[in-house]
DNA sequence: GTTAGCATGTAAGGAGTTACATGATTTT
DNA sequence: AAAATCATGTAACTCCTTACATGCTAAC
């Protein structure tokens, strides 16, 4: 029953919904997961979990103890691993697709979790996200017939470039959309393996 | 003689460097030169202006008031300008072509008032930028051949996007080098008008 | 004369970082 | 046995947002 949510705690119930994990590991993976390779601190992910435990969607479990050696004060690798309070706390976060789910800072981790994310909300999401990206277009564009005669080269630059980068995300975007609207999500490999010829 | 600095100092110094202006006004400019359109809040932009007055580098200003109407009680506009000190500050910061000039949130910022910074500096920050970039491209292109069969269609193709942008704006600094090592950056126009032979 | 937008501010709090502090395990 | 790296944590601080609170000025 708690209250927080945030990218990084969806993050990290994403993770441990795979598998279970330690801290230090689960911060090289939250690496990838979370855009652009910032390097999350452990000032961030320790306290982090600790809520997570507090709201009942993780519990610490000791690793497998090469049996009967009781080294119960040795605490070496704390392995944190989904309740079942947790799994359906994340499985709610999959199927929100409110604007929470394609503002900037949660998009890129709700993509990563698509594999898990019903076709119905994956269109949505990608849809939500394509318009929030238009509207900014639309921003670009203003600015630029606001500012095109007061500004220096390099202004104008710096935004034609913003503009041609976002204009560019729409595009990937409207493939994706495409691809799901095929149901063809996976042109990449045929990885998925036994049963893919529709849902 | 203040310790503090942040994007957003130099962002308000800079946009005070080229007229004297209110808060409110300020904000507005802000969003632009400021990447990607935050709305910046009030909440930030009023205490930084507070402490950009302590550190000495700007002064309120009453508006000129219409001559003589002694209405001394009444603070409808402030109007904030750069002091000497100011101005002498803000130059250092333009002069500073370290790693702080290209990071990510800086990035933008110190390229929007690239028009008043010297060639060499202007040189160094976009070297600086791309080889932060390439790093980067390195990250995902290890990150790719690491995650490579473990990892399902979307995780691959949200990284695979992610490389693209990356190269896609190294393609961008190459480009803007090139211009900068011919002298020629303004491609785009000719608007700089009287004296753009050389320098 | 009232609404809409201009204009300025403060307090509380969220989300993260850095720097610090400690100890275990593996490699050299 | 020293060094590197794995592993966990805390306290202080930064930078920003939200929500609140106030008042002026132009338009309708």
């Amino acid at each position: 029953m708690g209250k927080r949510s945030s990218v990084l705690e969806f993050a990290v119930l994403g993770l441990l919904h795979e598998s279970p994990l330690h801290g230090y590991e689960l911060r090289k993976r939250l690496n990838s997961v979370l855009g652009s390779f910032r390097a999350l601190s452990y000032g961030s992910l320790y306290p982090c979990l600790k809520a997570l435990v507090r709201a009942g969607w993780i519990v610490e479990d000791e690793p497998t103890d090469p049996v009967g050696t009781a080294r119960s004060g040795k605490r070496s690798k704390i392995v944190y691993k989904l309740t079942a309070d947790g799994k359906e706390h994340f499985q709610t976060l999959l199927g929100d697709a409110g604007p929470a789910a394609w503002e900037d800072e949660n998009f890129g981790v709700h993509f990563a979790f698509f594999a898990r994310t019903d076709a119905t909300t994956r269109l949505r999401i990608l849809e939500g996200r394509r318009s929030r990206l238009e509207e900014r277009v639309e921003g670009f564009r203003a600015a630029l017939l606001r500012t095109r005669e007061r500004v220096d080269a390099y202004t104008l630059e710096l935004q034609r470039h913003g503009l041609d980068s976002v204009e560019r995300e729409v595009r990937w975007l409207n493939e994706l959309i495409d691809g799901e609207r095929r149901g063809q999500h996976d042109q990449h490999h045929e990885s998925t393996g036994t049963t893919d010829q529709s849902t």
